[in-house]
DNA sequence: CACTAGTTATAAG
DNA sequence: TGTTATAAATAGT
């Protein structure tokens, strides 16, 4: 779309990587908001540079609604067998049996019908959208209640690597205590003196209260 | 960039808009991937049909990271309008509603009433219930994205403060080598020594490093 | 940032 | 779904 062809690869030079990327965020949005309006859908579109800075577009539903429709059925993917690394697809996979279903559903109320759905046609209809329904919210307080679990165990670890090192931490902070003083024994000062061993010391560790 | 310029609005024939749908979206996305080869970032795409299929795309950072990303950022910038959406309700007098209607339930199915209740009763039960249920079950969706969205926060919080050690830690290990080198030119010796300061330092550089 | 030349996306069929 | 004429995005300047 210019002057020659791109391979599909990192712009090494920084220069010229950063005008594409002004010019593409651009596009991308642009085209975004084109799929929203002409297609009546929502969309959104978030891009970090490379230096943290966040470009965002989305239509109506502010992004923050947009993230909670997929945060209901995010970390599907959880374990990441599924979403590996690029993940491009449709999720909902077992609503593909449900089209069908929705389908009549919308002729039925259309009441377009060359058939009219007798009552019993309709018991049968209502009977397998409650199983449908069944089977979504079952889904759906699954992943949740997996999300649940598993932000509770990466709290967890958490917790486990910060305890660490703060461990890690005081070790050191004794260490460095013990060097000052052989220090001491090597300048042939008293190394019982009860004087601050290193202002240094003093700073980080108000840091480290603070 | 077709056959004649459109118009910037929603397609209204409904086959076309779908066509467009399917062929724009594919688009979008093929853009966001460009983007983000090319300009070595981040970009996340969310589509969500008209009917609720979602449409994604993400690179490199799985979405859920991203969108922990997107969090960060605009909780960060402060001010969320956390919207007290509708079910603000009495729940309490809700509940007392609801033993009752159990309690009608219960001797409805034990068939041992006097009075049999009639299609009408049901019918009106039928509909209390779902009135129930349907309650039930936002009361429930609130309280597990609360939760979720609580625990997202909170892993924030622990990675920052992770964060913060790791660099006091990095900190103190300077100021300790310092150290070693002041105590090394008190003690006369040649501070240019790249021989070991100090047998403790490795021990925990290592420690750090696993 | 403005300008094209040559590329890509896509509306219509 | 695949094709084609044309609009749109954009790489290099």
């Amino acid at each position: 779309m210019g002057r020659k062809k791109v391979e599909l690869k990192r712009i090494e030079d920084k220069s010229s990587r950063q005008v594409t990327f002004s010019k593409r965020r651009n596009g991308s949005i642009k085209k975004a908001r084109e799929l929203s309006v002409l297609c009546d859908v929502d969309v959104a579109v978030l891009v970090f540079s490379s230096r943290g800075k966040l470009y965002e577009y989305a239509n109506g539903n502010s992004l923050t609604r947009i993230l909670e429709r997929y945060q209901s059925h995010f970390e599907a993917e959880g374990n990441a067998s599924t979403g590996a690394n690029e993940s491009e697809n449709c999720h909902y996979e077992y609503t593909r049996d449900w089209t069908e279903l929705l389908h009549t559903v919308q002729s039925q109320l259309e009441g377009q019908n060359d058939e009219q759905m007798s009552v019993t046609d309709l018991v049968q209809l209502e009977r397998e959208l409650d199983a449908a329904l069944l089977q979504t919210k079952s889904r759906k307080n699954q992943l949740m209640m997996e999300s649940i679990r598993h932000l509770h165990e990466k709290e967890r670890m958490l917790r486990q690597e910060k305890e660490l090192l703060e461990k890690e931490m005081e070790a050191m902070r004794k260490e460095k205590e013990e060097g000052w003083k052989e220090c001491a024994i090597g300048n042939n000062l008293d190394p019982s003196n009860p004087e601050e061993p290193c202002p240094h010391q003093r700073t980080t560790l108000s840091l480290l209260r603070g």
